[in-house]
DNA sequence: CTGTTAGCGCCTTCAG
DNA sequence: CTGAAGGCGCTAACAG
């Protein structure tokens, strides 16, 4: 492996001056620099980051932990993480939490010792344990999709969107209206959204039988289970489904079909995500389109301005979100 | 930020020791560890794995350069590197070619200058200069999607998976069967795909009108095109097609649907991927499970073995496929 | 069992 | 305009 050394050596000159063209700073006359390229070029010299950085302190290397690698959302988000950061020199390390807050806490470790500029966390559950570790950290954390406590983050507007959908079923005349959410220690998917389809029903004065109101697991099957018991337990069967993912959703239009219930003249049914499955099952998902690769892209640009700018205080930013209105709904 | 001479001064030894508690290696006394261990805990200190890497020279970090990161492909593909890669304390550092061999190449180098143990090349369209390229580069190299001279690969058998299921329409009985493709400068998908197709009516001595051929370029719209194309061009309508992609596919049946031809009596349909999205479309897609993720698993082994034993002469793997026979198909 | 010494490849004062 | 010297944080002989 060829160093600043050889470079140095084979064109006469000292390392110092080799960094400066490399570096493109201080003065070095045009005869040296000539020199020193041709020999960069002949040998094939590539200057190492690695030394570099110990240097100077800067990986330009953002560690980004995500859920789950292998998700629609997540992909988005990278790619629009990605497009930012790769402007500005930045690379992505890539960390897969899987789901486990005790790897996602070992991942910030990791991504230290590795001397990240900065972390970007994905995040689903946050826990006191978590929180207390992005304090230890000594790099600038941005959270996306959960508002994390001391820590900038970049929130899609849960709230709002769930409430809008609920509006948006009852101004439709829906009276009965379900509801399948997931387990609130997902605070913007679980808490926040559920929270929203109770004030929005509480608010046009509708009423709520408990049987509405099931839970999944963020997976198709799980919707699927959901809408069955959901059929099954309520007195009335509700006119409309809420469901707060694309995913549980179309599981719950899998069980409608499969009892025979019509979508969307006998039951309307309406998803968060904007997945490309949302657009091609049959009838076509409404939902909500929470622009994820624009979070992504948002989250980057907000740790740029960290890094940059040490004494920045903590942000919080909300996204706006689009309904899609498709065939489910009536 | 507190560093091994710290950890030494703190605990009474000299950075030797620290290093050898840090690393397992060698003699000390329990006394000795037990004293680092603790100051270690109190001060918080992390390793600096660059200062390491700079030293040992390896950083272990594997380069993953992707031709496309918000895709389905590409996602399980990472998830299943990711996956093996961390069982070994392998971190992944993502790099976005976006079908732009210009940028792909020039990941290489800013790879390279990253100090990456290894680059996994997620492979589409194999130009010389990016062989040069590859050639050039002085660590492992493996492809995973297309055989690249010179370099292992793991592969996904596209001649005999496009051949079985040419034949398995030719079985059912169906004589005139569409191919919708994409371009050959893509080898594995375009050209060794279509060449199956090919191969496989010739054997069963069937003709193929030039106008049942035709080419997208991997989404759903061009898909969709590609149909009404072949519909309108062809003499005698096909009544089976062949779609390289399940995304082709899908934008087949829109076309289809709009065109009032019932999927399956009138044409069948069937892709390649086993997308989420093949699975929930109605009808559901017939298609080719390829078990992206296990690919990238064998991917990231193999390249293990090279970084280990560096002696290792380049091999082809051949993943294995499985038919998904759904409701697109009479 | 432990410390000394010598760099890994680069940048950055500080003198010329 | 250029070079010498020092050091970033760590590991790896080599002596004790």
């Amino acid at each position: 492996m060829v160093t600043i050394n050889d470079i140095a050596k084979l064109s006469g000159v000292s390392r110092t001056t080799v960094s400066r063209v490399l570096n493109n700073s201080g003065y070095v006359s045009e005869k040296a620099k000539k020199r020193v390229l041709e020999v960069i070029k002949e040998t094939g010299y590539v200057p190492s980051e690695q030394a570099k950085s110990l240097r100077t302190k800067k990986s330009k290397v953002i560690g980004v932990i995500l859920p789950k690698i292998s998700t629609e959302t997540s992909s988005r988000v990278v790619d629009g993480i990605d497009r930012e950061l790769s402007n500005h020199g930045y690379h992505i390390l890539l960390a897969n939490a899987n789901l486990d807050t005790d790897k996602e806490i070992e991942h910030f470790k990791l991504l230290q010792s590795r001397r990240v500029d900065g972390i970007i966390l994905v995040a689903t559950n946050i826990e006191d344990r978590l929180i207390q570790t992005i304090k230890d950290v000594n790099v600038p954390v941005v959270a996306l999709g959960q508002d994390v406590p001391g820590v900038s983050s970049v929130l899609y507007d849960d709230y709002h969107a769930a409430f809008d959908v609920t509006s948006l079923f009852i101004k439709r005349g829906h009276k009965r209206i379900g509801f399948i959410g997931v387990d609130e220690t997902d605070r913007a998917v679980g808490y926040e959204r559920k929270k929203a389809y109770f004030d929005a029903m509480e608010k046009a004065r509708l009423n709520v039988d408990p049987a509405w109101v099931q839970k999944g697991v963020f997976d198709i099957e799980s919707g699927e289970k959901a809408m069955l018991t959901m059929l099954a337990d309520s007195k009335e069967a509700p006119t409309a489904i809420f469901a707060v993912t694309d995913r549980l959703a179309i599981g719950a239009m899998q069980a409608l079909k499969k009892k025979g219930i019509k979508i969307p003249e006998e039951m309307s049914v309406m998803g968060i995500g904007a997945s490309d499955l949302s657009k091609y099952v049959t009838p076509s998902l409404s939902t909500v389109d929470y622009y994820n690769e624009k979070a992504g892209t948002e989250t980057a640009k907000l740790m740029i301005e960290h890094i940059k700018n040490i004494t920045e205080m903590t942000r919080k930013l909300s996204m706006s979100y689009g309904l899609i209105i498709r065939d489910s709904l009536l």
